[in-house]
DNA sequence: CGGTACGTTGAGTCATATCAACCATAGTGG
DNA sequence: CCACTATGGTTGATATGACTCAACGTACCG
């Protein structure tokens, strides 16, 4: 799972430009975390944490995509969200010292480091910055989570996939083709909108002679981002 | 909806019990917020703050029941959470400095204390104590969130009412007759399970003739936990 | 070349939403 | 004081969205 063919990131040069977590710390707070991180690379599938064990730390991504999900009771993931370049995942766990209720896997080929439990909590105790700002991230992510329970719902299927596609396209943008710039299989998209793997494949189809989206295997290509927005009635 | 015919709470004689929060303050802290805040009270169906409004504090609960809910594209309620004695809410709005995305609207007659938001944000800047408590339930808040994404999109509308039923009875628990001690309408409890009116009634009655409950108007006592929880397919 | 994982399609079923009618209760105003 | 109205509760009939099951196609991989 570890190797060590991909340099070391400095956390100047990483969390650093994407997150205003980390900006907060001083000289000697990165330079601790720099000594104290450990640099690891994951491939598709990897498993970084399980949900129900004890963690020690969290992560950071510098490189790939996570999907961080709940396992439910017929065994049925449930993808709570996914987490990219600049984005911590596990620190939930490590701030409540509980055992883990998520469990993260590799969607895309990903390098992080990973911080141990004492430092981070270390910085949440003694600088007041960083403790906002962590809290700012927990609190957006709270709101997401709320929107999204009302979404599940009173929403149908059908729009939450849409939203599900035009919140992907926000998040993870396209690539020079106007591919989504994650590739998902349909179970994986079944498994955030909450329905059945079938049932996405029928919607996405559905979509594709609507016109509002192109498909490519895996790829999914968003052409009318407007209609998505209005087949989803998303608020606002 | 100011009424002045009961006594003021002192800080010290209440969240302090029931909450840590509160206990992270200073003497100094505690005499500053008992100076700045707003003693309230209300009664069923006043609104204490509403979703897009500007928020210029957070509400700590003496007494009484608060639903706080979200509103859907169409206008339906989805209840997010309830706020009881030593619970508090809008904090959150307060942290991020955004615009209320929720609604609290009294279940059961209830008396506040109003604190200004710049208290608020002077404590978790100063009170590293204070902070990490507040994370601490800004977290819990997170991770019940999370597990009920994954309960409305995995399981059954029977399901989650029985869920919720339980849910109900361990946080408010029960009067010396063996009745939940909060008294919600068929429609309240549909806009916790995500369901329709129509199909609250129809499935409490059916708990009702399998024997898990009984009926009287809103009264719900609960029979049977474990057949409940059974049910549900509460996991652990 | 067989195996495994993923994708697709069709048919049938079922849980749940919707619509409509009706009852009970309590508060209101003439 | 009583008709009036509003709100909440209940029940039945009907419609349908979404799930399940099953078969089959496809692609990649060792």
């Amino acid at each position: 799972m570890k190797q060590s063919d991909a340099p070391i990131p400095l956390c100047e040069s990483c969390s650093f430009e994407s997150s205003s977590l980390f900006k907060t710390l001083t000289k000697d707070e990165i330079d601790i975390v720099n000594y104290e991180k450990d640099f690891r690379q994951y491939k598709r599938g990897d498993v970084l944490y399980q949900e129900g064990n004890r963690i020690n730390g969290f992560f950071c991504v510098n490189k790939g995509i996570i999907k961080v999900f709940k396992t439910g009771f017929d065994g049925k993931e449930q993808i709570i969200r996914f987490a990219k370049r600049g984005d911590i995942i596990a620190y939930r766990s490590v701030i409540t010292n509980e055992l883990a209720c998520t469990t993260a896997e590799v969607i895309e080929e990903t390098h992080v480091c990973f911080i141990p439990s004492d430092i981070l909590l270390k910085l949440v105790k003694t600088n007041p910055s960083f403790s906002f700002e962590l809290m700012l991230l927990t609190c957006h992510e709270l709101e997401e989570a709320n929107s999204y329970i009302t979404d599940i719902a009173q929403k149908t299927v059908r729009e939450r996939l849409a939203e599900v596609l035009i919140h992907l396209y926000d998040e993870f943008g396209t690539d020079e083709n106007g591919f989504l710039n994650i590739s998902l299989t349909r179970e994986e998209l079944a498994n955030i909108v909450g329905t059945a793997t079938e049932s996405v494949i029928r919607l996405l189809s559905e979509f594709k002679s609507d016109k509002y989206i192109e498909l490519q295997g895996r790829k999914i290509k968003v052409k009318d981002t407007r209609g998505l927005e209005k087949l989803s009635n998303i608020l606002g």
